[in-house]
DNA sequence: CTGATTATGAAATTCATTTTCATCATATCC
DNA sequence: GGATATGATGAAAATGAATTTCATAATCAG
């Protein structure tokens, strides 16, 4: 953790930033976070040990560690923006419409079948995204139509 | 054609709308415009027929259209969403982030091993969305970088 | 027609995100 | 260490898509 926000560091000042406080607070926040946050969220958890960073500051610190390759936005439609770390590997997202939980999957065929498509097409892919959207385990159950966001 | 839209003013009726001039003429020039369109575009279209239809209108009938499943509301991260028809079989989307070209596919194969991941984790799905963002044929082979919106 | 209700357009509002700008912090050079 | 240049910050303003409000117009049932 501590190696890693050293390296991002390193990088920033390699492209002729520089470093500062509040953004590492940020960024460590941002790798300590729960995946697939808002910048709300992640500005409250912020301000918890730095009450005077500006949500402004979130914002340009995803885009910049996106930009560095570090996070992943994600949109799930729901009017903000989501965050998750890119460090794990590839995966794509089951969202629960009722409690909102998040599940991360990740399938070799698909992915192979979706490089099928673009070559059949003359397509050369950057990136995609895949969202299956409905209800978790617990909420089609019906037992415990939870809410937790 | 014809017999579509007034299909369509049956339904409304039918939950308890009213028939309009307006909303006729937005619905005709949606069904008739090519797929994936913005709101901005479309007003446009519709603007061509009847000048004094506002966009707010062209929001309000799409909304309408997507609630009695006739129109599909679609979103390729530009900032502003398209829209396509509901009647033709479900698809989904190559994105060209260079020229805006949309080429829809269907993948059967794709469809169920999506099936298969939901049923792996419980969950029940409602509605997915696949989208793959790159280059299509012309942009990626360099020699005509068209733009085309 | 009459009255009741829905639809409309313009303007106002909302809300996430971005931009602006004056000020602060950090790196670099002496 | 200090001076200087430049990047980073936060508050406020701006942006822009989408929604809501509201007075007026259109449509429907009786
Ligand atoms: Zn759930
Ligand atoms: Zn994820
Ligand atoms: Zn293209
Ligand atoms: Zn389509």
């Amino acid at each position: 953790m501590k190696r890693l926000l050293e390296r991002i560091d390193r990088e920033i000042l390699a492209t002729g930033g520089k470093r500062s406080r509040s953004r590492a607070v940020v960024i460590d926040r941002f790798f300590r976070a729960r995946d697939h946050v808002t910048i709300e969220e992640l500005t409250r958890s912020v301000r918890e040990s730095a009450p005077g960073i500006g949500a402004v500051t979130v914002y340009r610190t995803l885009k910049l560690l996106e930009r560095l390759g570090y996070a992943k936005e994600l949109d799930f439609g729901e009017g903000a923006r989501r965050y998750e770390s890119n460090l794990s590997p590839h995966h794509d997202h089951l969202v629960c419409r009722q409690c909102g939980t998040v599940i991360e999957f990740e399938d070799r065929e698909i992915e192979q079948l979706q490089d099928l498509v673009t070559r059949r097409h003359g397509f050369h892919p950057t990136a995609h995204r895949l969202e299956i959207y409905g209800f978790c385990r617990k909420c089609a159950s019906g037992t415990s139509p939870e809410r937790s966001r």
